[in-house]
DNA sequence: AGGTTATTTTTTGTAAAAAATTTAAAATGG
DNA sequence: CCATTTTAAATTTTTTACAAAAAATAACCT
């Protein structure tokens, strides 16, 4: 562990614990099934337990955790399998959530889609572009869609499938596909196209779920 | 509160906490908005902070709660919108849970699905019908196609959709339309129609909605 | 070896201190 | 004098440190 970040900005420890965990996870810093001890990253961490449980306990109710009950917390076996898993879930759910934005978004959402999208593109096309801030865009550009759906607890759902992968993912679309698609899909939503908006986004995760095995059968054979 | 249950067969007090507090909600006994102090209900249940706080996690994470750091925690406003949102979501992810199981389910699942339904036509057809054993056996037959549909993350979505809602609604489908579309529902999946399967599906939770809407707007005119 | 009883380790729960927020009261300035 | 800001008090949340309970491990004894 030893982490050497600042540690500020976080309300609370508990937060901060649960964000050192995720980057932790997210870079495969512990294998899957691994057992983790409270008690070793209280002290880690320089925190007692009580932050350190409930940072576990988040982090259990995203799915990256399993903990049984006097029996400690493990590391989620999240396989090959499950990853494009989520692929196919996510394709399920944002597409539907797609759909409904068609129906119900408003103009001051379109503008601000229109807003994200452009410093999408000025991003993308930086001679060396900024991964961690055009993820962060692409986050963005998502969830105005989803929260535009109008629907709290399926954009609460697609959260959750955004966060129950350990492993970073993006990227493995390349930037201009992705960059079409999201014009596209501004547009299918402006002209209330409910049945494109729905397939543009279908076709814009699954393409990437397609890529990511690709990926994955190539880093495999090696 | 002042709950007289004997308090055992839970494994944790965290567990107890949670269950006490998720019937209180269910029964109706916070008003939405209203603010839930931890130090009380500690007291009210006799225990100390921790195990109630981390109840307290578990029912914000299904959405029942809100919680903001060092605010406290609220009791989530979920209006008559929010429960006719919850069917809308439940139609998506469920119909299309049905979809995949339809392509995946074996014949032990099947098996399995026709002994749970014909415990259901049973206690249906009783005399005086047991409530209570009449939903447990319409959660199980449902979650055994979920599982069915081989996506861990899917599944536990559609658990979320069926936590999220604080007032228990089901009874709304009169029993005679639940049995036919569970029969309807088994055939699709026997014959592997997906497309069956999904409408089906859709169509026996948007019939929910639509009583429920229907129950909400006789009881809004009184 | 097999099984039972200590020992140790780890999780869970308690009590109280510390930090933060809200509420109330006092002070300040127009 | 009233409104606004400051200061202080009281709640409430968050964290700590430690005790109790449960499980895992080691030791022991036929």
């Amino acid at each position: 562990m030893a982490e050497k970040e600042p540690a500020p900005r976080f309300q609370t420890k508990s937060a901060y614990a649960a964000s050192v965990l995720r980057r932790a996870l997210a870079e495969g810093r512990y294998a899957a099934g691994e057992r983790l001890m409270a008690t070793q990253l209280a002290r880690d961490l320089g925190f007692s337990m009580t932050p350190v449980r409930e940072a576990l306990m988040q982090l259990a109710n995203d799915g990256l955790l399993e903990i049984a009950p006097h029996r400690g917390v493990r590391v989620a076996d999240i396989a090959d399998d499950d990853l494009v898993d989520t692929y196919v879930v996510r394709a399920i759910v944002e597409s539907a959530a797609a759909r409904l934005a068609a129906a119900r978004i408003r103009p001051e959402e379109i503008a601000q889609l229109r807003r994200v999208h452009r410093q999408f593109v000025d991003a993308a096309s930086a001679r060396d572009p900024d991964v961690a801030r055009l993820r962060e865009l692409n986050e963005e550009f998502h969830f105005i869609i989803y929260a535009a759906a109008g629907s709290p607890l399926l954009r609460r759902m697609i959260r959750t499938a955004w966060t129950s992968s350990p492993r970073d993912t993006f990227g493995v679309l390349p930037l201009k596909t992705a960059r079409d698609d999201h014009g596209a899909l501004i547009e299918a939503l402006e002209t209330r196209d409910g049945d494109r908006a729905e397939d543009v986004m279908r076709e814009h995760i699954e393409e990437s779920a397609k890529l990511l095995r690709l990926f994955k059968k190539s880093k495999r054979k090696h």
